[in-house]
DNA sequence: CTGTTAGCGCATTCAC
DNA sequence: GTGAATGCGCTAACAG
């Protein structure tokens, strides 16, 4: 190390001021004489001073942390929201903090705590199965929170997302429009989401007579493209008149594709194929896969735009719950003789 | 909120000993008689007193943090290497404070003076082309620092990664041994590390006397399946004889192998195709596609290992620079007639 | 093994 | 518009 440390002091000890003016020239620049502001801004340059966050955090009780719960890190959909918080981030004086809990409700309670402890400005949880205990550190929270991925009855604060439930059951409908009279679903880490969008596959499927228990496997392992060409493999080897399948992800789906085409199964002649998420490659791979699109980018930039919003505008005008909603893209529509 | 704050003190009060002694218990039991540290954990259990990290930070003039400076979020080699380093980092004490450089040399020198206004436990920084300001602020950093992703000559401190132009030059190799005698070179968001792999089929190339500029295609936009259907679409236009393809990386080739596909172009018989960075997909796609195989959660993972070792061995006995190497895995070998 | 004293660097509250 | 006193919650260094 060079020198001692630069604090505030000898900023203001160089300039000619008290600590408790450069503090001032740092939060609430106004409140400062301009021609002492410049001098003072211009001593924190030439010392390279940069705030101890630890002693601010301290002396004030708060921070510019903003924890971030989610269940999987590997997960390729939290990775795209991510991507929108960490992008909504730039240029806000806020930082991520991550945390994992691993889809388990226990590490997810041990975490809160931790978060809570270090006074967040805000929270963004996954989903909306918080257990009991962790729904009350929320609620008590003294600091925004927004609940992302899902929408359910009772918001503990902010919520943003979109139903799993109706996306599924927009993406089976157009795979019995058409034209399969065989759907099969496959699905993989069969987190609360996917649970849901599979049943949104079953009560679609049922209502049109055309459910079948044994056209649908899944697993608890994490979705991967091989893992797509294993259960595919598996399913048609036992169910041979299949024609179309939900994939509960467009790892899975993708997997399929490529299993579909190694077999020289037509697609989407003999069989179509439906992800769920809208990955970029979708459109492009060859045939292109029908996809529902959600807007997990936004989702994270918007959960910090909201906390943001509330932060600074008190509160009132800032909507409370959010429906991003879903879009399906058709891309095999090879209606069949029914 | 329940109470006021659950401090040390109040817990120390419930125990009937002093502050000190309930820190102790909590960083060094076994300083403390086995009943008395009983009491303790029962009452901060009780209580459910969380230490403060900021007054801990101010205190003690250190954290667990662990800051990590990469130049994309949205880039999927980073998120592998987090992953890494987020499972390194489960079960140690440390937290993970993100850095996103963007590609900017300014930016990175910026993040970096935050980051060590932190007292971090430890920097990663991925790459060797820091400026001289960064470089400066790494080796008079007071913690262990890791350089990741690739290797180069003069360590900062401590180094994990291999060798970008030597996985690229043995990808080359392998293309021009299958009797490719028309190879190309498809490359997009040209960081260093990209350049480095470009050299690497440049040289290869050359020394077979097979190189052409004509056949090599580069863009700085960031790398998706459909920019690798444009950039072989753009490619193929003007160069129909192109027998073989090294893309920067495996969504460019998946991209082509689509882009082939539409075009019933045969592959591998016309043409052979080869990614970078073995994602999973890579070995069950229709047909399977020659990638370079890399260690990018290993890298992250280690990095991590690299820093505990440092901050808990003293120092000593840790390899301060570690190449992970890389590995060929040729899938699409159909030796021509040259 | 336990306690006392002091202070980390900053922001809050009140004076001026 | 500026400054002085005080304390945030914890740990370092020493004492006992």
């Amino acid at each position: 190390m060079n020198e001692r440390r630069v604090t505030l002091a000898s900023v203001a000890e160089r300039v000619g001021v008290s600590a408790i003016t450069v503090s001032r020239a740092l939060r609430t620049p106004e409140k400062v004489s301009p021609p002492l502001l410049e001098k003072i801004q211009r001593a924190i340059a030439d010392l390279g001073y940069v705030p101890d966050p630890a002693a601010r955090a301290l002396a004030s009780g708060r921070t510019n942390v903003i924890g971030v719960l989610i269940p999987s890190v590997t997960n390729n959909v939290f990775s795209d929201v991510l991507r929108g918080i960490y992008a909504a981030v730039e240029g806000e004086p806020f930082e991520i903090q991550l945390g994992n809990s691993r889809y388990s409700p226990v590490m997810e309670e041990t975490l809160l705590r931790v978060f809570l402890s270090q006074k967040p400005a805000g929270l963004i949880v996954a989903g909306i199965d918080q257990s009991a205990a962790s729904r009350k550190m929320l609620e008590t929270a003294p600091c925004p929170t927004v609940q992302i991925m899902e929408l359910g009855p009772d918001p503990i604060d902010m919520m943003i997302g979109f139903s799993h439930y109706d996306g599924a059951a927009a993406a089976t409908r157009h795979l019995l429009e058409t034209g399969s009279r065989y759907p099969a679903f496959v699905g993989a880490r069969m987190d609360p989401r996917t649970q849901r969008r599979f049943a949104g596959f079953r009560d679609t499927c049922e209502a049109a007579g055309l459910f079948s228990e044994a056209r649908c496997i899944t697993t608890p392992a994490p979705s991967t493209v091989t893992l797509g060409t294993q259960l595919f493999a598996d399913l048609i080897a036992r169910h041979p008149k299949i024609d179309g399948v939900f994939c509960n992800n467009d790892d899975l789906a993708l997997g399929i594709l490529f299993e579909a085409q190694r077999r020289h199964i037509r697609v989407p002649a003999d069989l179509t194929i439906c992800g769920f998420n809208d990955l970029e490659m979708m459109a492009v791979a060859e045939p292109s896969i029908t996809s529902v699109r959600t807007y997990r980018y936004d989702m994270g930039r918007r959960a910090i735009e909201m906390i943001s919003a509330r932060i600074r505008g008190g509160d009132g005008d800032t909507p409370a719950v959010v429906d991003l909603g879903f879009q399906l893209q058709p891309r095999q529509s090879t209606a069949r003789a029914g």
